[in-house]
DNA sequence: TTGTAGGCGTTATCAT
DNA sequence: ATGATAACGCCTACAA
């Protein structure tokens, strides 16, 4: 790998010449200047990042962290977000905290010594002390399709969305209901609060969260069902789309007619919504715009461009109905 | 950002001895160390990676360039050469070249310049000519699922593999074949030469291959498909599962029964196969052993370790058999 | 227009 | 055991 100190041996003029010359600044000979970008093509001078940034130059690294990257969501996320950072002239590191704190303060560090310009972090709570931990890190940060409240954030309101999917279950004529998912999730909350607002007892309806727990998992999701046999039909609530199509399968096993016995509902609008059987109706998000706003929010923050705010951009969400919970008529009436 | 010789004024010993202590290295005096390291932990010392790669330590960054994360294969993919890296103490450039060339060249070129140690690399093309110009750029790298030839390789036979989805689809009593896919693709050679082997006309049978075109690509499809129509019922294979839905999409539309009148099988037997209905026949890649496999050459490569000659690792592929290929018994018998 | 020199945060080699 | 000091590759005054 050739360096400026050796074009400038190459080609007889000084470092510093190559220097201006290669970044087109100030004023230089003709001559110099082509002799030096011949030499520099010749030997395919390519710059050392890592020195630049040593002389207090941006290092051009944006760090990106998510939970789980092969949830097709978050895989799409991160392919916007790609997109738009190299358009910026940025490049990504990723890391991938398998919803595990520990691990996610780890990969903050990393990113630390790297002096990454900034951070793109789907983070793996908004508990508000965990929040603070993750201000204490300092380095310019975005939180995706979370709201951190107190750090900027891109995000869709997880509260309104189960409020959302509440209702639509209500309309459909369910009165029974099962939340799966695991831990502190904003969307059962709404969920839960919608249901209570429209006169159902959820602690008498057994509103159930199961933890992604493999084998018990099915376990109690079967046990729930059972419970829950004499009711006019149970609405399923699952955090992503991946979690609502395992939840489908032993629906399946258990040969229970869904929407007819069993509604499920889905989130993210993943693309695997329309290729389950029945296709899986679910809440999608605008994720172009939150990995657009995203990267353009980071980038600001790292230009110190209206920094002295927290900025939120809170973004829409849609339910798309699909036969998973679209009852048929008969039923209904 | 505290720097070491922030630390050695605060203590009041040398930048050096801050090396020491913090390295960990040689010898050093009991309380000035604990000193040092007091020192360091109350401001959070993190090292300067750039600083130290360029006094000639590694990066430690690996660049992981693949073709389409979007593909539940490849963020599977990724998410395993994440977790094998980061075990190692290294750290991973992701890259998404949307399968063009000149993306992947630009990338290489980014990687060079953060001085990255290695990069594990899902080509766009394996020609020879390419692959030529690949070398060139001269970084330590290996190729994952796709056998580069000349540059270290941990793949699976795609010919082998496209063989294997012809026999099954003979079996099964299909006599007219479609390959969908764009390109050059091994698959496809060995799927069209075992069909010959069994004494079908490719050529007759009008075996085509479909582009990635958005619109024209279904209505290709269904131009093939009504060609076909006389014949004792048509196998498609595909180049991947996610264009095998696709796919299976527009059967669903065409009203065509799979696997009764057409079989389809996908590649890479993703979570998708299972979801799908009919659940998708396809071909299985060893994802973990490829992702474990592809970071352990690497790495040695890196530490220069074996590395006058190049090594490839081919592994083997298992054909999931499911229902959009297995044809009930009264239409094989 | 061009060259010299200092510094960025480390590591490593000398002395001391 | 510890402190200078010279790199590493680059940018940027400052001088010429």
């Amino acid at each position: 790998m050739i360096t400026m100190t050796e074009i400038a041996k190459l080609t007889g003029v000084s470092q510093a010449t190559v220097s201006r010359v290669l970044n087109g600044n100030i004023s230089v000979n003709t001559e110099v200047k082509k002799k030096v970008l011949d030499c520099a093509k010749e030997h395919n001078y390519q710059p050392n990042i890592m020195a630049q940034s040593l002389v207090g130059i941006q290092t051009f690294i944006l760090g990106m962290v998510v939970t789980d990257i092969s949830n097709p969501f978050f895989a799409e996320l991160v392919k916007v977000i790609e997109s738009e950072a190299a358009t910026r002239g940025y490049t990504l590191m990723l890391f991938n905290t398998n919803y595990d704190k520990e691990r996610e303060k780890k990969y903050l560090d990393i990113l630390k010594r790297y002096r990454a310009d900034g951070v793109l972090l789907v983070p793996v709570s908004d508990e508000e002390s965990y929040v603070e931990e993750l201000k204490k890190i300092n380095i310019p940060m975005v939180s995706v399709t979370l709201d951190l409240k107190t750090i900027d954030s891109v995000y869709i309101s997880h509260y309104d969305a189960g409020a959302k999917v509440a209702n639509h279950l209500l309309g459909m004529g369910f009165d029974s209901f099962i939340f799966v998912g695991g831990g502190e999730d904003e969307k059962e909350k709404g969920f839960i609060n919608e249901l209570r607002k429209n006169g159902i007892d959820t602690d008498k309806y057994h509103f159930t969260i199961l933890e992604k727990l493999g084998v018990d998992y099915k376990k109690t999701l079967i046990k729930r069902l059972q419970e829950e046999e004499q009711s006019d039909g149970i609405g399923i609530f699952a955090n992503n789309d991946v979690e609502a199509l395992k939840v489908l399968e032993v629906l399946k096993e258990l040969k229970i007619n869904v929407p007819q016995d069993v509604a499920l509902v889905g989130f993210d609008n993943t693309f695997i919504c329309k290729i389950a059987s029945p296709t899986l109706t679910s809440v999608a998000q605008p994720i172009e715009e939150i990995g657009r706003l995203g990267v353009e929010r980071i980038v600001e923050l790292i230009r110190k461009e209206n920094q002295d705010q927290c900025v939120r951009y809170q973004l829409d969400t849609r339910l798309i109905t699909r036969a998973s919970t679209i009852m048929s008529k008969k039923r209904v009436s």
